[in-house]
DNA sequence: TCTGGGGTCCTAGGACCC
DNA sequence: TCTGGGGTCCTAGGACCC
């Protein structure tokens, strides 16, 4: 297997429309320009740390770093066109994250080395992204490759951990720190450190009862991977989500419950777009609302979970369950901070359907409620072929100055999704 | 002034069943 | 000394991933 993924992704996506911008340090800021989410190796020099706050870093413009707003509309376009390229070299490939994918090598001619190099040369020529390539024979060696693959420059960012002996394979990785295995974080790495863990290669070695006692099932699988076992499954579609989240914080704080409930409505309009866009319904909101961690204000969290009787795709009903929901938990004096919506228990809507008329033995009368929303379906297509927001319900409509507007003061055009942003390479 | 936004899986423990 | 022996379902919390 291989996994495939994209360089400081984000920083190079801004890089692959505008090149002024290659060999100097770059960082991708988070919503509201929060905190640095994406990092040139230029902006790894200057020690900018994943998750750094922008305002504890911003001083190192004067040396040249680059900070910008997050544009996840291009990050979005280029990186399908990421996939569909490196999707060419096999026909079975699982898209794993937005810049990374796992690619089933079996059959495919060539050596790693030869195929590794072929994917780095066409998706840099053909979509201006650079990447690298690991190669093993489980998932969680792929990983790990690709981490040697990008750490050691004389791999040239190929690195290909199949086909090694059991003696091969522990000396290729008993250098990698154990923290950088997948599915190693940073509550686990140290309590494998206290049982003399230090390695990837040591946790392979590691007693198999040891690791299912001390931790769970899934750290004896990672060792098993580690030592070259195939156990995590492919996935060859990825499976419907089982909860959808939308929620955001706001640029400056919100003290009514009008203000809130304007964001809240927002929200709750984009959740129930990605639950129909996956054919699925809801049978439960959770809507919370809270005051900020890093402020020395009086702290407030308030949620509550409204049940909705029946299962829902539709906007309107789960708005008013929103609304309701705010109601019972707003407490004003309050400077909010964040806000935001989780659909439970989603569930596809064929299921949510069948499960609904045995619940209640619905009579061929009925049999009508058995079909896809018409009103939200129209609004989808016209928000699908117009443009996002085109039509929307008149609770979400609002104030661009509102306080709660995300601040994104340093983005990018939306250079391959607009047509006034498209670039100009000849006039 | 100023710190993101999503998701998943596993386990333990309690309630309840026969 | 010693208190049956299985189960299921649900939830909260903790860990991980990008």
């Amino acid at each position: 297997m291989a996994l495939i993924d994209g360089n400081s992704f984000y920083a190079s996506c801004e890089r692959a429309l505008r090149p002024a911008l290659n060999g100097k340090p770059v960082i991708v800021l988070s919503n509201n320009d929060g905190c640095a989410i994406a990092r040139t190796a230029e902006a790894k020099a200057l020690g900018i740390r994943m998750g750094d706050p922008w305002f504890k870093i911003r001083h190192l413009e004067s040396e040249g770093l680059v900070a910008l707003s997050a544009n996840f509309a291009l990050y979005g376009d280029l990186s399908e066109r990421m996939m569909h390229v490196i999707g060419q070299f096999s026909p079975r490939q699982e898209i794993y994250s937005i810049d990374e994918s796992f690619l089933d090598l079996t059959g495919v001619p060539g050596t790693g080395r030869e195929i590794g190099t072929a994917i780095r040369s066409r998706v840099l020529q053909w979509v201006g992204i650079p990447t690298c390539v690991g190669i093993g024979p489980s998932k969680t060696l792929a990983k790990l490759a690709n981490h040697l693959a990008k750490s050691l420059p004389r791999l040239e960012g190929v690195c290909d951990l199949s086909g090694l002996s059991h003696e091969r394979l522990m000396r290729a990785i008993r250098h990698v720190p154990v923290a950088e295995v997948w599915g190693v974080g940073r509550r686990l790495a140290p309590r494998l450190q206290e049982l003399g863990i230090q390695t990837a290669a040591d946790l392979a070695c590691a007693d198999a009862r040891v690791l299912r006692d001390t931790f769970s099932i899934v750290m004896a699988k990672t060792a098993r991977e580690l030592a070259g076992e195939s156990c995590i499954a492919w996935e060859d579609s990825p499976a419907p989500k089982k909860q959808i989240m939308c929620s955001r914080s706001f640029g400056s704080p919100v003290g009514d419950i009008g203000g809130l409930m304007e964001a809240l409505s927002v929200y709750t309009g984009r959740a129930a777009e990605k639950l129909r866009a996956q054919a699925s319904m809801t049978t439960a909101i959770h809507v919370f609302a809270r005051t900020s961690f890093f402020r020395q204000t009086p702290q407030y969290s308030g949620s509550a979970v409204m049940p909705l009787g029946e299962p829902t795709d539709d906007t309107r009903v789960l708005l008013a369950a929103t609304r309701q929901a705010l109601r019972k938990f707003f407490r004003p004096g309050f400077a909010y901070a964040k806000a935001g919506v989780c659909l439970l228990d989603v569930q596809p809507r064929l299921e949510a359907q069948a499960q609904q008329q045995l619940a209640f033995d619905v009579q061929d009368s009925e049999a009508d409620s058995r079909q896809v929303n018409k009103a939200m379906c129209v609004l989808d297509c016209l928000n699908t072929r117009y443009g996002r927001d085109t039509v929307k319900l008149a609770s979400s409509v609002h104030d661009e100055t509102a306080a709660w507007q995300m601040r994104q003061e340093r983005m990018s055009p939306s250079y391959t999704t607009r047509w006034e942003d498209l670039v100009e390479v000849w006039r």
